[in-house]
DNA sequence: GAAAGTATAGCACCAAGTACCATAGAGACG
DNA sequence: CGTCTCTATGGTACTTGGTGCTATACTTTC
């Protein structure tokens, strides 16, 4: 869990000790679910141009790079161009992307 | 790469015969992609109970379900209503969880 | 019985994402 | 040379997914 949602050791104190008491039998999954969640890494906003990086490390065309991520080549044009910026869902895709691999999603 | 875009285990090899190439040196990285996009497993609709049961399956309430997948409890709460149809990146990212389970996107 | 967590339901709004097209440069190939 | 393919840009028009907010209600827990 490193890179938690303050960059602080608090958190992941919180989550270490939930974690504990997981173990021991005193919470179950879905409430251990909860303290995951607190812990996601934040999405950032993701630029132009560090889109258009993150392709061209993974060596795909636009083309191909859209077909991974189910979206349309068009669209993968107008997010390296600053005309659409991506958020929600399919920015969590990009940024599950820069932390993985494209070789993740296939 | 099981479960290629047919079924057929024509695509599979024209892709095994590329990895060959690949190997070989006679292929770069890139040309590559192309065969795995060509591979990448067609991502079918969900209808509302399969997002429910995908969910349930991971324990998880709408809202802890909605923060992984970085979009509102509002709208995981659509999904399951019918009320909205995922597609596009969304889709990719529900059919991921699908195939790799919630923790893959933390 | 107050409080917190869960989920449904509604509505207004806007921009993300789609679909389609025309253009143009770069590379391969005969 | 011409042509074909892949690549990417730029544009336009349209649809609807996703957001944000609020109110309601049913549990469970303290």
């Amino acid at each position: 869990m490193s890179g938690n949602k303050f960059g602080s050791a608090a958190l992941a104190a919180v989550h270490e000790t939930a974690s504990d008491l997981h173990r021991a039998g005193g919470i179950d999954k879905r409430t251990m679910r909860k303290f995951d969640a607190l812990c996601l890494t934040p999405i950032q906003k993701m630029t132009p141009r560090k889109i258009r990086a993150l392709r061209t490390r993974e060596k795909a065309s636009q083309a191909v790079f859209a077909a991974y991520l189910n979206v349309t080549p068009s669209l993968v044009s107008k997010w390296e161009r600053g005309e659409k910026h991506p958020q929600g869902p399919s920015l969590k895709l990009l940024s599950l992307v820069e932390k993985k691999g494209l070789e993740i999603v296939a």
